[in-house]
DNA sequence: TTTCTGAACGTTCAACAAATCGTTCAATCT
DNA sequence: AGATTGAACGATTTGTTGAACGTTCAGAAA
């Protein structure tokens, strides 16, 4: 079993040179399969296709981001608002950046965006645990409250859906672009803050 | 010139029909030209190119939906917070039933925005004028203020922008979408009005 | 037996040819 | 003259063919 998961560390690291060297499409699994010394039909021992071959490689990156976003959220002087700013913050520079220093890497998940659906919610779901996690310390500390955390979450990834998507980015500049994300998070979280208000004046009543 | 005019819109009324039955792609400037019972050299003296011809009748199409929403912005019995709120279920509504009703219109609007990518920007513009107009309207009536009108704007246009996408909906049925709809609105009002509360405050040091 | 190979399979892709389309303009008509 | 035509032009699309690709599996190797 150890030996199997080296294989496959070993296949995703081959293939991983490939994707971002030639790009996913100019890459074939004969060449992958050469690079670790095996014919090409021994690939399929260890991952179901090549699509597959490209998720574990963006599962693993996508670990990596999320434990940057659990340092940021867990940073222990930090108000709720400001976590927010950085957990949001660091969302869009991560996706500006992968596209700005490898497109090879951004065709990649383009690909596996739209051959798997299902893949890119998944990542949201995770990422969307993280803002629960966020929302339940902010109301233990009695910064701002909402009644459902799970719904708060996701409004608030439905209204930075743009800076999720450099396609709707036209261009704009990373300045830019921090500077309206920076004004839709203002707004939100003002509003977070008034809903705690609200409640507070409804259990008062 | 009103001669000139007549035959415009002789010329768009055939268009539409072509478009919105065939689609855009599979229409030819010949088969327009004959259904107007001239040359289709002759179509050239009243539109640059075909694309023009798809441009008027979208452009005819937003003047209808601008209406639409002015209508809704000026209604007098409402507050500020159910005039955003019909603003950007209009907006939504509209999207969604141009994308069910007839995707051959959808497929028109997609071909001018990836061929004139600046003309989604001043559709964009012209609803954002109309949603200042709502801005400078609660203000006068001392509902909500906001420094810079034209940027929240924006920021209300940015947050909601996932609405404009039918790629970014997933499957989402209408119902789902303005729930989701509904909780961003409700936050970025809040919003709102608590920056109002801050500007008073400020005001009031 | 279990592990691995590489030829074989059906699909997808790339390159080329033919046809079609958007657009122009010299010639024709009014 | 100005208005209109339709053949001609270059660009784009369509159709086709052969190579290349992802994937499978019967058999070889261990």
């Amino acid at each position: 079993m150890a030996e199997k998961d080296a294989v496959r560390e070993q296949i995703i690291d081959a293939a991983k040179k490939r994707f971002s060297h030639f790009g996913y499409a100019k890459t074939t699994m004969a060449e992958v399969a050469a690079d670790c010394s095996m014919s090409p039909g021994n690939l399929y021992r260890f991952f179901p296709g090549k699509l597959d071959i490209a998720e574990a490689i963006a599962s693993a990156a996508h670990e990596e981001h999320l434990k940057e976003l659990r340092k940021l959220i867990q940073a222990p002087a930090k108000s709720g608002r400001d976590r927010l700013r950085d957990f949001f913050f660091e969302e869009l520079r991560h996706t500006y950046h992968m596209l700005e220093k490898n497109p090879r890497i951004h065709e990649m998940a383009s690909v596996i965006a739209s051959e798997r659906p299902q893949y890119s919610n998944w990542m949201l779901a995770n990422e969307r645990e993280l803002l629960v996690e966020l929302f339940e310390d902010a109301e233990r500390r009695g910064e701002f409250r909402s009644h459902d955390k799970q719904f708060t979450a996701e409004m608030f990834q439905s209204a930075t859906m743009k800076f999720h998507y450099p396609q709707l980015w036209s261009k704009l500049t990373l300045p830019k672009l921090e500077r309206e994300l920076d004004g839709v998070l203002k707004l939100l979280i003002d509003g977070l803050y008034a809903q705690k208000a609200h409640h507070n004046a409804g259990q008062a009543a």
